[in-house]
DNA sequence: ATATACCTTCGAGTGAACTCTAATGCAAGT
DNA sequence: ACTTGCATTAGAGTTCACTCGAAGGTATAT
């Protein structure tokens, strides 16, 4: 028998707040989650699986429109793995574009720190020579 | 004489929008944009520059509320280059760090995809076979 | 003269993704 | 009996970073 999750445990494990797992739930992220004889939310590990890939494409920059999208297909069933897929490996190329263009604003960056490394060395020349 | 720029132009050489440059303007990102006789903006070319800073910063990820600290300590003069510096240096190595845990995310997400052919391939020489 | 195309200010509205509150209920511990 | 600690729902509030609208002024173009 499988070991099922009360609404609390999975907040502990996903890092996801009881409040954003209802609301997930809600918005149709998270379907049919089980519930118990008192009506209690109860995870399944197929459950926290899903959840953790959510999790996953969030930390990704993903949108929950996005991610809604994904959710929808999946609940179709296995004919529409390719069009997941598909979602999948567009957002990836997306975020790789991303990284780079972030790489490119970090270089400029660190140009920027060696500049002020140069005008502190010429402020401190004038204070001492000021003296 | 310095050519001075309407926030129109400003608009369009920075990317923001005329809006966005009154806003910054109102909570202090910007300081003391002179005016003409008609109370229009005249951007210096030394305001286009700081702008450009602000905007590489916001590419990065930093949040107003920080841009502000590095805004202020501006305004107070050379005496904090040093200090600016610093905050340059921090918000450089946090980048770094998400940088590094988005790329552990995306290796992930590329796991993901090659799990999602396989599961392709399996399903579609389950549907051949039914036929 | 009037339309258009700018500019100004203040302050309200938007969208994303939560985040929290209120009202309510059950069930085990002291 | 009553407190604690968890659960439920609907719906309101928060934060960030804009984004827009209203009301009004000025200068050039027809």
């Amino acid at each position: 028998m499988e070991t099922l999750l009360t609404i609390r445990q999975v907040a502990t494990v996903t890092g996801l707040s009881v409040h954003t797992l209802r609301y997930y739930e809600n918005i149709g992220l998270l379907s049919s989650i089980d519930r118990n004889e008192l009506g209690y939310r109860c995870y399944s590990s197929a459950d926290i699986t899903w959840i953790q890939f959510l999790t996953r494409l969030k930390a990704t920059g993903m949108s929950i429109t996005n991610m809604l999208e994904i959710a929808e297909l999946r609940r179709q069933g296995d004919s529409t793995l390719t069009a997941r897929r598909i979602l999948l490996e567009e957002h990836y190329a997306e975020v790789q574009q991303k990284m780079m263009e972030l790489q490119h604003n970090m270089d400029l960056l660190a140009d920027k720190i060696v500049t002020y490394k140069g005008m502190e060395h010429d402020y401190q020349s004038k204070q001492s020579s000021a003296e």
